[in-house]
DNA sequence: AGCGCAAGTTAAAACGCTTGACCCTCGGGG
DNA sequence: CCCCGAGGGTCAAGCGTTTTAACTTGCGCT
């Protein structure tokens, strides 16, 4: 029952302990023949060093923490899903463990996120789904430990960030619509992040830019969900009836948007084109399927681990990168429906 | 930068070190009045001990880990990620850690999944998504260690499981086609997990019993995914046009088949009826709505996560559950089409 | 006065590993 | 012939806790 330690593996071989561990730690020190007796013995027992003894002596732990905001059911959701099985996916090939935080209001007020790194259970931190309201986040700005913000950012503040470009989702999305001669466009999104909103202005712009009148841009605030989305088409048509399309803040909101539409004895496209944003799987195949604004979210996952180990191997001081996007057209957009 | 540690409150306090461990760690020796003096020093300092330490000394971390299959973009999909929400809200509550890991061949080959209890790195596993062939799991039951198959079970082996009522779920899905007139009913699924096969049983021996030929009882294999709900329908069409309805065996194959059968020019429920199984949040929001066989998966990782506590505390040698199900009936399904 | 005992506290040995300082041995240069 | 330095190893002091056995008191008995 008694594991195997080092201290086992240097006995069988006749050496001392940190001989072992110099071993086990790629040390040039030690001598190719050595190296190779302290190795094969090691296959033998098939020994794991024990990562509580290493990282409390080493003071550092091979590992990183996703931080996910406090949604109920949130590994559920595919968007959080994709990314965290890109920053998954990519660190453990690099040999960095994966944590799993989520961000509520104990692991804030305790200053969870900052013990995290103080204490070096992890190396660094990546915060998916922080919203404008996420104060703590300065904390972390200001502290110097290595973090990075995905898929969100702080116009103005000088935080690490790996993001979508949204300013040119918006103006892919509007010229879109406007292409197919809708003049009277629904936006429903939320008002909780700076991407969201950074989108709103940039779209808006766009579209007025190609001619639509400012009072015929409708917007509806909401969930980022299905739901969210339901609601939100249905508050939108009961007050604007001359509108002919609905542009969606993510694909979620998209679906269940068109799920509200065609309830209402409605049809996508011919009586309102709908396009989502980031493209998750659902999208392909929904009825109909949606045309969308891609976002890499698995390459921004992975790209955010990227961002880490640039800090902590100290090669910048701030990464802030912007990935790009892909209008991604399918059934759910087609001409504005004639005058009836 | 250096931490607070024991030994700075112990010094604050006046008192040994060992006190201050026995204050933490509740134990009823301590006189109330030190009790209240090492508290207070904690709260001032904002101690918090360090993990490693703690578990490399008592041997134990307070933590477990959900063991996931060797999936492209697994974190991504709501079956799995509704089943890790349940078991992280839940386990988080009870102050367990929640540790990922992914069972790919390296994992499985170097026997990391007993390392892991052997170091004692985690308390015990919570293993989703395993397969009919995941031999290792025999050493799992040999062990003696804690773990929990989740969803999933190993007929005539005893093995600890929470597992979803596949049998009623069966016999739901059946009656309720066969109450609608069908009589050609096309089924799509894997054979991987012995659920499935267990499913596949008696969802025959219902349909049989229901009067239903075996000969006019149709299978596809398939993953479990959208596009293999859609390859699968295609398949099934293809070859039995007589065919009135088709039973998933997720949701997630039900959206990817309704999506094929909307691609072929036919409407569900009208010429096809389609029911899933799972209920995840896109059942709801898909077109037509998805009538499926309600698995609480969020429920399921919860009670796995007890179950797990079960064993940890010693009240039970073996822990195996079913969970009720249910059947909810929305749009795609209905009466048998007039022949044509 | 001496004893036993309970309650409260502490000393010290783990836990398994890392790492900087130190030590030995040899070969070569002065 | 001695000294020096490089290469290869080892020593031992941590890292921050837990936990067991042992040590004080003070008190009530006899």
């Amino acid at each position: 029952m008694a594991r195997t330690t080092i201290k086992d593996i240097a006995r069988e071989c006749g050496v001392s302990l940190s001989t072992v561990s110099l071993v086990l730690n790629n040390n040039p020190r030690i001598s190719e023949s050595t190296r190779e007796k302290v190795l094969s013995s090691v296959r033998k027992h098939e020994y794991q060093p024990n990562t509580f003894a290493r990282s409390l002596a080493s003071q550092s732990s091979r590992s990183l923490s996703v931080i996910v905001p406090h949604l109920n059911h949130v590994f559920a959701d595919t968007y959080f899903g994709e990314i965290v099985s890109g920053i998954y996916e990519h660190a453990t090939s690099l040999g960095y463990k994966v944590m799993l935080e989520m961000a509520n209001r104990h692991f804030i007020q305790t200053h969870e996120y900052l013990n995290l790194l103080k204490t070096k259970r992890v190396d660094g931190l990546l915060i998916l789904g922080s919203s404008v309201h996420d104060e703590y986040l300065k904390d972390l700005a200001a502290s110097n430990y290595p973090y990075v913000l995905v898929n969100h950012y702080f116009p103005g503040r000088s935080m690490n960030y790996i993001s979508a470009d949204y300013i040119t989702s918006a103006r892919l999305a509007a010229n879109h619509l406007l292409d197919h001669g809708h003049r009277h466009i629904g936006m429903l999104s939320g008002t909780t992040t700076n991407t969201a909103l950074d989108f709103r202005d940039h779209f808006t712009k766009a579209c007025m830019e190609g001619g639509v009148a400012k009072e015929n841009l409708y917007w509806s605030d909401g969930w980022f969900t299905e739901q969210g989305g339901f609601e939100g088409a249905q508050w939108l048509l009961d007050r604007y009836p001359e509108m002919t399309a609905i542009m969606a803040g993510n694909d979620k909101m998209a679906i269940g948007a068109m799920r509200h539409i065609a309830r209402r004895g409605l049809k996508v496209p011919h009586d309102i084109s709908v396009i989502g944003m980031d493209d998750v799987a659902a999208a392909e195949f929904a009825n109909p399927s949606l045309t969308t604004i891609r976002h890499d979210l698995y390459q921004i996952g992975a790209k955010s681990v990227e961002a880490l180990l640039v800090l902590f191997r100290k090669e910048a001081e701030l990464v802030q990168q912007t990935l790009p996007v892909e209008l991604v057209v399918r059934e759910s957009t087609g001409p504005v429906r004639t005058a009836s």
